[in-house]
DNA sequence: ATTGAAACTTTGTTGAA
DNA sequence: TTCAACAAAGTTTCAAT
């Protein structure tokens, strides 16, 4: 938003973490025409102006027994009530990912848990954490995810 | 799935690798009372296992001037053909995850796009490349994305 | 943006519990 | 089978240019 104007060099930076996020800053050089240290000013600097925000696994949920993913449509039931449904149910870590959404329902959440006890048991706390009502789509099998959308 | 069972020093490495995939097997030695080379061992086997599949950075897609997300639920218009919508909307590469799923559709997929305009043309992508019909929910706002869902 | 040097990290081998 | 200790190779991180 600030910087929507991204460098050539910078943007094939962000492309290369993105798809290996522990490439070394020798390969990076190598990989973009620049010394090591140059990308390592780079990457800081890409971190510094929060356009990386972070680095992570790719952990397999369904093989560690985390299989089920769903999508929670939220509505608030009180519209006198301040309206904090994020951050209330941030405190639930099942509770992936919230997006402020256009359409009927007000929040999207992405929710991910062992069993379908369990997301029943996650929906109460949710209704009853953040007073709201909720619409559930189940996902039943993820082909792909998080896959870097920068290859243009 | 094979493995549902993780052992709890796993587990750890997991969650820690989860939140900084660039932490060095020194310092997850350190925070799980391993040596180095043993919990690089365990990483390694993690890895072989797929119970870690890749790493990645987190790129602030706003930020770099592609501020738009949306959720597109798509149903195939023609029964008697073969279902390859998943392999057929991989080759697009604005569409970041693709999920099977319970209820009226049959696939769920989030896209990113830079703007309004590039999402309507994309889903004319969506609809020509694997013959499907379309009903999107646009994300205005992401409030949080891909936290770790391993604290329990 | 690069070089070069010191500090640190990775990763293979070997052997002990 | 899992871990620790060592050591060579590679990587990171600075200051100076």
């Amino acid at each position: 938003m600030t910087t929507p104007e991204i460098e050539a060099t910078d943007r094939k930076i962000l492309q290369l973490l993105a798809e290996d996020g522990r490439m070394s800053y020798t390969d990076l050089g190598k990989a973009t025409g620049l010394s090591t240290s140059a990308v390592h000013q780079r990457v800081k600097r890409l971190e510094q102006r929060d356009l990386i925000t972070g680095y992570g696994a790719t952990v397999n949920y369904a093989a560690i027994g985390v299989p089920l993913t769903a999508f929670v449509a939220v509505t608030p039931l009180d519209p006198s009530q301040p309206d904090d449904c994020p951050e209330r149910v941030a405190d639930l870590n099942e509770v992936e990912a919230c997006w402020s959404i256009a359409g009927a329902e007000s929040y999207m959440l992405k929710v991910r848990v062992a069993t379908p006890e369990a997301l029943e048991e996650l929906l109460g706390r949710i209704r009853s954490v953040a007073n709201v009502g909720t619409r559930t789509t189940i996902a039943m099998y993820t082909y792909y995810e998080n896959r870097p959308t920068l290859k243009h």
